[in-house]
DNA sequence: AGCGTGACTGATAATCATTGTCAATAAGGA
DNA sequence: TCCTTATTGACAATGATTATCAGTCACGCT
């Protein structure tokens, strides 16, 4: 029944990934490009959907709309980011006291299904000397 | 120097704001004009982002990457919602402890010009009973 | 009250990220 | 190898947002 077949431009999207950088779809497509694969946008982006779906990677979605995706440490859990808004680079962070305040509050409020959302985004040191020049 | 002019349009648009849901400016366009407005959608997109490049509207990105806005009990001060994710309907919520921890957790990284989104969402007592009826 | 200027408006075209279509291709089990 | 069908990729289509631009009107000034 279930029947997900391990394609070459699976292979090769799961290999570009990596857990350090959140880029958009067509960021991680021209980034293929440049590297020789022949893969399709619309392949990169069902595939990173569907990773996504599936919990393989991260996905946030960006101040301006954009959905960025990087592939998660080994062994995800519940996590949150602290991301740099020029180059992407990331790095995982954990908030321990909010988890349970957030399902708290929520329902105080009588509110159901709860779910939420953490990013801090900056400029990382690299880009901020880079700024600097 | 300055030029804002107050129109028909910015004060309708200023007047169907509310302080309980957050809507899309299409969405916002459709209440006007079912409320006999004859305002264009380009002006209630202007309008909207002047307002909330002033701070004086609040202004969250769905999941789904659409733009959301309302106008605010707080006034200009930084704060966060817990919101409906099917009727927008949204409370304030404010998390103590976050403000410093974020500060404290970006410098350690290196992070500078740091900002942060926390928005909880869920499904209101409304939403909730009427999925059920 | 009348005038002039430039900010504002609205219909529409353009943009941009993302999704849908569909014929051709190729996993992977028999 | 052969068959079934998941998958691919070029391209069209969508949906939200932004840019154009000619016409309008708010508002300071006389
Ligand atoms: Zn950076
Ligand atoms: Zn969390
Ligand atoms: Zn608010
Ligand atoms: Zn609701």
């Amino acid at each position: 029944m279930t029947a997900t077949r391990m394609t070459r431009q699976r292979r090769e999207i799961l290999d570009a990934l990596d857990t350090r950088d959140f880029r958009s779809a067509q960021s991680w497509h021209e980034h293929l490009r440049s590297e020789g694969s022949t893969v399709g946008l619309a392949t990169v982006y069902r595939a990173l959907t569907a990773l996504a779906d599936a919990g393989e990677v991260d996905s946030v979605v960006s101040e301006s709309g954009e959905t960025l995706y990087r592939r998660c440490e080994a062994g995800e859990e519940h996590h949150h980011h602290l991301r740099c808004r020029v180059c992407g680079r990331a790095v995982e962070i954990d908030v321990p006291s909010f988890e349970s305040y957030a399902a708290a509050i929520a329902t105080e409020h009588g509110y159901a299904e709860i779910s939420h959302t953490i990013e801090l985004t900056g400029v990382c040191p690299a880009c901020a000397a880079r700024d600097r020049g």
